[in-house]
DNA sequence: GGCAGCCGTTCAATATACTGAACGGCGTTC
DNA sequence: GAACGCCGTTCAGTATATTGAACGGCTGCC
């Protein structure tokens, strides 16, 4: 679902070259700073024409060449934007207080993520007990499939949709993993009934994490519990499950409707 | 120093114009969401240029079009690059377990900063007893002259360099900011001898806060502790600022160089 | 009902950015 | 020390984006 390189649009719509490749340079420099050349052959594109890209960025404060090294890294004028975004993102904002709540009550670390095509994006994170660290989740991605918050998200769709969605086989994190159809389908089914998501170590070894969407609309975001699996007693379970169902339903009670 | 609209260079180098709106499309719309037609007035570029421009960008999910709104704004992969930025900067890697150390100890808010022109960019942030709010702050600017890491430094350049960054008459945030060179000149040659800089309600009211610099090559970051007045005494001040000076000298001893 | 304002969209002519090859600098290798 | 690999940079010709005017849809206002 979400191609790094989708040039090629089939409504006969051509993305303006430039534009693409902007963007195109700002993803590829998120995964780390990359020199003229290299991103040339990464991307694709000639170094003549990348040399004009990258300076206009870099004039505009978007990049920046740290010393005598002479690779390109993100500056500080692209920080704002993914902060504006989250700052001024409705069901974010929204959830925000019930998330303090859940953090409070339970001391445990809670999360919001929204599905995009089949991956989950992390975008906001409440790490109670110890002294919260940078944004760094933050605007990542994992599987859908293979995380809570993400199959919380797909069993709000109904199975065809999900299916659509998806390519297999999926991709296995660890031994636990969901990687066919069928076995994820059969665990869909039970969050349906269930009402929440349970991530049994399927995105990392040694974690469970517990999920329930936020209502409202499109059911694009959800909110999540994660516990390390040698802190968790049964009883604690059910303790925790039932803080998440709570915060679910006092999210329900919250105003719905895209406000403005 | 931060100018909007920067489009002209001097240097005989014309930047890519299709890549400068695109910075200039994503910056405007970090304000908030916007028509086509407002964006195009606001941005003087031709609707048509922009209708091209936007739907390359919203292809992309670099933008996204809420329901029957009709309004473009942020999309989710704006999200990755700001934490992308956070994540691989060396200086808060390098400042992270300080910061925690910091807010725990003391139990105030704790920010790292950077100055970028006359402005300073809030990095990270430590909330420590109260549960963490949103990434908000981080990414936001504000002057330089009008808080205690903005000071710090300035306090670190010679006065000459501070002076040409500037552009007089200071914005005044409160009544108690400086305005004018020389109520600031005095300040900074204070806080060069005292070692760290004290904002005393000038960039909010009700709130005093205090920095000092993160060692090392360009002295480009710094960290402060900020503290409701009303919660301040004498002996907590001196705490607090005892508690400062350690950090700084912690983030002395940890490596200087670029390590990569 | 019609007019005026807004919105996003299309199209052919023009202005512009992209390209690939060649250049100069620098450190390594043989 | 010369040949190579890497780096970023420049330039003229061609491919391409940008432009302004015109369009169709929509809402609200007389």
């Amino acid at each position: 679902m979400a191609s790094e390189s989708a040039h090629v649009e089939l409504d006969g719509f051509r993305p303006v070259k430039s534009a693409d490749r902007t963007l195109d340079v700002l993803e590829a420099l998120a995964g780390g700073p990359c020199t003229l050349s290299e991103l040339s052959r990464r991307l694709n594109v000639p170094k003549s024409s990348l040399h004009g890209l990258l300076r206009t960025l870099t004039t505009r404060g978007w990049l920046q060449t740290a010393g005598g090294d002479t690779r390109f890294r993100l500056g500080l004028r692209a920080v704002r934007v993914a902060t504006a975004f989250v700052d001024s993102d409705e069901v974010v904002a929204r959830a925000a207080p019930v998330l303090d709540r859940l953090a409070g009550q339970t001391g445990e670390t809670v999360q919001q993520g929204r599905l995009d095509g089949d991956d989950v994006i992390y975008l906001a994170k409440r790490d109670s007990p110890h002294p919260v660290r940078l944004i760094s989740t933050i605007g990542s991605r994992l599987p859908a499939h293979a995380t809570a918050l993400g199959k919380a998200l797909l069993a709000a769709r109904d199975d065809e949709t999900v299916r659509a969605l998806l390519r297999f086989p999926l991709a296995g994190l660890t031994a636990q993993t969901h990687t066919e159809w069928a076995s994820l389908a059969a665990d869909l089914a039970v969050v349906r009934r269930r009402g929440y998501a349970i991530d049994d170590c399927e995105a990392t070894d040694g974690l469970r994490c517990f999920a329930v969407t936020i209502p409202g609309g499109e059911t694009t975001d959800a909110v999540s519990i994660s516990v390390p699996t040698f802190r968790l007693s049964e009883s604690r379970e059910t303790e925790l499950v039932a803080a998440l169902l709570d915060a679910q339903a006092e999210l329900g009670r919250s105003p719905l409707h895209r406000t403005r």
